[in-house]
DNA sequence: CTGGGGAAGGGGCCC
DNA sequence: AGGGCCCCTTCCCCA
């Protein structure tokens, strides 16, 4: 009878709305009007509540520039019927704009709808790199009170038994900071029960704060820390399987990447419609634009900066290491790592620390991974260098170094390769190897 | 158990 | 807009 009754009166004002009938409120979203109840404005979002409680209603009472007028009608249905329209096209901005709104319900909606569609929600569980699409992309369309449905009981099955977010939520000022806001919302999230076996989820990482950011217990922070114990971890089961498991792990992997890679795209491309923050939003003075993840209150001022920022909640990694299957995030990531795990660009001797030189460095190989020796150093070890000359960039191959042994990483056991390693790396050359980005469906395993 | 070093990763910002 | 550099923090490994 309850939810009948709510039902009703929720068709009731819509209705009215609809027919603006009682309709006290106008909001203006870039030169469209639109009508509304001020109660139901008030009751539904934070930003709404700051606003209206902020003395007599002027004639129009609100204007955003900062989305667009269809997000703000996704917004306004909701409201008005508890249904969200989510789209891969239109879930970045609306979430976006939930977020400026403070419409944490909408924002929940919108991660899992996100958190589905990356499918990131399977990436660290049980066995770390598992990942078939299959399993998780079953997030369509939310619109229809099915849909919505569907999605409130995936929500109460994360959470298992938490509450929704309370009413007290809608009661903090506008002026708070964000982390205000979003601290809360992180708080919530902290709560969940699915953080424990998905702290990679952007769910989890939807409520980090700026402040927070390098907080340790953060879940969002958590994010490519797991994502290289998961790296290391299976590093090490290689080490104990065979080459033929290796190329299967790695076909796993790189197909979850190619799908993770495309989703980051969908994402990518309706980056324009993120909305910039204006500055009085943030802690910034200065009335600046600035960006704003979807997914965390990180502003950036550039929208590169912030295409780059995504890929830590995306979980994209488009730089493979050709020598070692390790993939980054950055160009420059890779770049260094490459140099200094598989080209021994560190002048200091591995062993003692000394300084050493381009000559006096002797190169060792180990697995795929090098390192310089002094030659007292080498002397004690009793192991062979290999020629200086082998480590020219430009001249590397380290992709075929994979067939040594396949590993990056030490393992525990410390096997000093003697390689003459020359004729190998001059098999294929190509700098463009280290560094090129690379496109993980027409990725060629190895 | 602890501290140091290496490696990785993220942010700001310049070119 | 992308590339690159610098700086900082964090994590992991090891002595």
């Amino acid at each position: 009878i309850t939810v009948a009754h709510q039902t009703n009166l929720l068709k009731q004002l819509n209705q009215q709305r609809r027919q603006e009938l009682f309709c006290d409120c106008s909001v203006l979203v870039e030169g469209q009007l639109f009508r509304a109840h001020r109660n139901v404005l008030f009751a539904s979002s934070g930003y709404f509540r700051m606003l209206l409680s902020q003395g007599p209603p002027p004639s129009v009472n609100a204007t955003f520039d900062a989305f667009s007028p269809e997000t703000f009608t996704v917004i306004l249905d909701f409201i008005y019927s508890g249904q969200l329209d989510l789209s891969s096209h239109n879930v970045i901005e609306v979430m976006s704009a939930a977020s400026y709104l403070q419409m944490n319900n909408v924002i929940s909606y919108c991660k899992n709808f996100i958190k589905s569609s990356l499918d990131i929600s399977a990436k660290d569980e049980d066995s770390d790199r598992c990942l078939s699409l299959s399993e998780t992309c079953s997030f369509t369309s939310a619109a229809g009170e099915e849909s919505s449905e569907q999605q409130q009981q995936q929500q109460q099955q994360q959470q298992q038994g938490s509450v929704s977010p309370p009413p007290a939520l809608w009661t903090r000022d506008n002026s708070r900071s964000q982390s205000g806001f979003m601290g809360k919302d992180a708080d919530q999230e902290v709560s969940l029960s699915s953080i424990k076996t998905n702290p990679n989820s952007p769910a989890n990482e939807l409520g980090a704060d700026v402040d927070d950011y390098h907080d340790p217990h953060d879940p969002l922070y958590t994010l490519p820390r797991s994502e290289r114990r998961r790296s290391r971890g299976g590093t090490k089961r290689k080490a104990s399987n065979s080459i033929r498991a290796n190329q299967q792990e790695d076909l796993e992997i790189q197909d979850a990447s190619t799908q993770k890679a495309e989703k980051a795209e969908e994402l990518y491309a309706s980056l324009p419609q993120i909305v910039g923050v204006i500055g009085h939003f943030n802690k910034d003075p200065n009335p600046s634009m600035r960006f704003k993840c979807p997914f965390c209150t990180h502003t950036v001022k550039r929208k590169a900066d912030l295409k780059r920022h995504l890929r830590c909640h995306t979980g994209e990694r488009p730089y493979p290491c050709q020598a070692c299957n390790k993939r980054f995030t950055r160009l420059e990531h890779l770049r260094s790592h490459f140099e200094t795990i598989h080209q021994a660009r560190k002048l200091v001797c591995r062993k003692c620390k000394c300084q050493v030189t381009e000559e006096t460095g002797h190169v060792v190989c180990e697995g795929t991974r090098r390192y310089r020796m002094c030659a007292v150093c080498i002397q004690e070890v009793g192991c062979d260098s290999i020629p200086m000359d082998g480590l020219d960039p430009a001249s590397d191959e380290p992709a075929l170094l994979l067939g040594v042994d396949g590993e990056e990483e030490g393992d525990g056991k410390r096997t000093w390769m003697v390689t003459d390693d020359d004729d190998e790396l001059a098999e294929d050359s190509g700098a463009d190897l280290i560094i090129q980005q690379v496109d993980d469906s027409d990725e060629e395993l190895q």
